[in-house]
DNA sequence: TGCTAATATGTTAGCGATAACATGTTATCG
DNA sequence: CGATAACATGTTATCGCTAACATATTAGCA
């Protein structure tokens, strides 16, 4: 930058101005620095400009489970929406085996880096999540939670977990199911617990039974997914639906049943939760419950952009929980 | 930290020569700093550190397409990679429509940000790589490609596509089938045309014909692999085996042949390629090829600070290009 | 005992920008 | 015509840290 103002005969505060495009800098001035910059190649640093300013226009982004197709495009979303803004993002994957100790590690990386927001999109497990809501006053930055239970005061973007599942088995109802069974993801997720409560009330306020022997619970991996359902065969052996928390499970379950000549959906209706692109091209097609995660990921961009704006404007800060309604397909 | 340095009555100095456990201190003065440290609650910033030391800890990292398994599996290793060598991760995502100019934004984003090296995991389209290559030298940080045709003097990461392809065609030449059909990817994409090369000379070999009525192309979506089977069926009538150029279309190819008793795999032999994991459960199972694009990510991580720390060092950069075997699964 | 090496700490000057304030010049208008 | 506002530019201090050099103390050994 000083070479510049010295190559244009300004002060770099002219270059500043010229560069930001702010305040009073005349025509010719500006021209004349612009074309210098050009020659020489300036480019401004943007991590000198975060240290001076305080401000980064950097998001930081906390994921789990990337080699999976749901976050990956929340993900996806995610960076889609920062583009539009021009923000960037600050990565960190946490490992299979985070702890408190590690949520604490990645908070303060993350700021040491300067970053304006944090969007935690890692799901719930064990005591990760409440350790960050004890502390979150102290964190100087604005939080989103996505893939987490919305709760008071604590801002978070989510799928209608409970809704989707209540239209899965609503579904099914409709077609004239009478005994479903429902296989759910682990039940540490927030998210598994949610559709097998949406399964059971579901069914209960049609005054159906949903104990326990009509559930089996699997890791969301097909693998899981089939012996899951060998499971249910035995322990609810008359079922003539099921409503499966993923569409990796139920499509394990559908390729299980083929084998065991069980006929879809005659024999047994299956619903499943995600819409991974695989489901429509499978045949039988498998119905699922759609969750727009591309949405989720712009949503949450958005809600921490507002809140990092509101901050800098001294503002009082709203914290919303969104939800964003799946669709059945 | 000046807060530190008096609170715990030493200099800024002595502070950072105890967060940086370098140099003397002595082991009662560091007890004093670590636990004022601890009191205050003080965290360095890795911000100024990064202005000062020019030199950030972080890797740039440029994506296209994340909604795709592939390369989030790609990201998935990076981010690995990166989490155990302690470096963070800034990243862009390029959308549909990148040209030059945008490529010259980017690349300037990240260096306003001081990243240390960068990882270009986005596919060779049009124009783009051709201005890479060119200013490659003007780009004061190492760059590594993923996903791109390898070149003299440009470090690269890739799949053996080419190897791939020929494991395949092989495979079918093996179970005794005659006329191998060829389904590729848009022939834009390095890796397409590779695939199709693999193909072309494997039949040639073995004094087979390899002409362009046996090859359709699609875009790697399930869709256009169901519209490019029934362009084959037309061309190619009597053909007992294709080798498409990824899973999506492959897994479309048997759903659309079991829709029309085309029997898999009597009548008709399919081997696709990147093993997503679909390709397992779905029935019947689909042979395909492997790439391990966790370990591409891995590889392309370790292979850039390599390089940063030769240019640290100031030791001569060896460019290397890394291929990473498929295998036939 | 005196000289060198090892240990321990402080001082000063940046890294590359911006904020806040100061200063000078040119319009505008009653 | 002089006062005020709008325009144009420069100066100084600061963001939080580290490199390089300076200085002081202690230890080791011929």
């Amino acid at each position: 930058m000083k070479d510049v103002a010295h190559a244009a005969e300004v002060s770099t505060q002219t270059v500043s101005r010229v560069i930001n495009n702010v305040s009073y800098v005349s025509a010719e001035t500006r021209q004349r620095v612009e074309s210098v910059i050009e020659k020489l190649g300036y480019r401004p640093s943007t991590l000198a400009r975060s240290l001076s300013q305080q401000r980064s226009y950097t998001l930081g982004i906390v994921f789990f489970g990337l080699k999976h197709i749901g976050p990956s495009r929340t993900l996806n979303g995610i960076a889609d929406a920062a583009e539009k803004l021009d923000y960037m993002l600050l990565m960190k994957e946490l490992d299979e085996h985070y702890d408190v100790e590690n949520v604490k590690d990645v908070i303060d990386s993350l700021l040491s880096r300067q970053v304006d927001g944090i969007i935690w999109a890692a799901p719930e497990i064990g005591e990760s999540h409440a350790w960050l809501r004890k502390h979150i006053d102290s964190i100087p930055v604005p939080i989103v939670f996505s893939a987490m239970e919305p709760r008071e005061g604590i801002p978070s973007v989510t799928t209608d977990n409970y809704q989707g599942a209540v239209l899965a088995v609503q579904h099914l109802l409709d077609n004239g199911r009478k005994k479903i069974a429902h296989l759910s993801g682990p039940l540490e997720w927030w998210e598994a617990t949610e559709r097998k409560r949406g399964w059971r009330d579901t069914l209960e306020k049609m005054g159906l039974d949903a104990p326990e022997q009509h559930c089996a619970e699997g890791n969301w991996s097909a693998k899981s997914g089939e012996s899951a359902f060998l499971q249910l065969l035995e322990t609810c052996p008359d079922m003539d639906a099921i409503f499966v928390s993923n569409d990796q499970m139920a499509l394990s379950i559908l390729r299980e049943a083929h084998k065991r000549k069980i006929n879809i959906p005659e024999q047994l209706a299956v619903v499943g939760f995600d819409n991974i692109p695989e489901s429509a091209h499978f045949f039988p097609s498998l119905t699922t419950i759609s969750q727009d995660l591309q949405l989720i990921g712009e949503t949450a961009v958005k809600v921490i952009i507002e809140m990092i704006q509101a901050r800098q404007e001294n503002l009082p800060l709203i914290t919303q929980s969104s939800f964003v309604a799946p669709t059945l397909i």
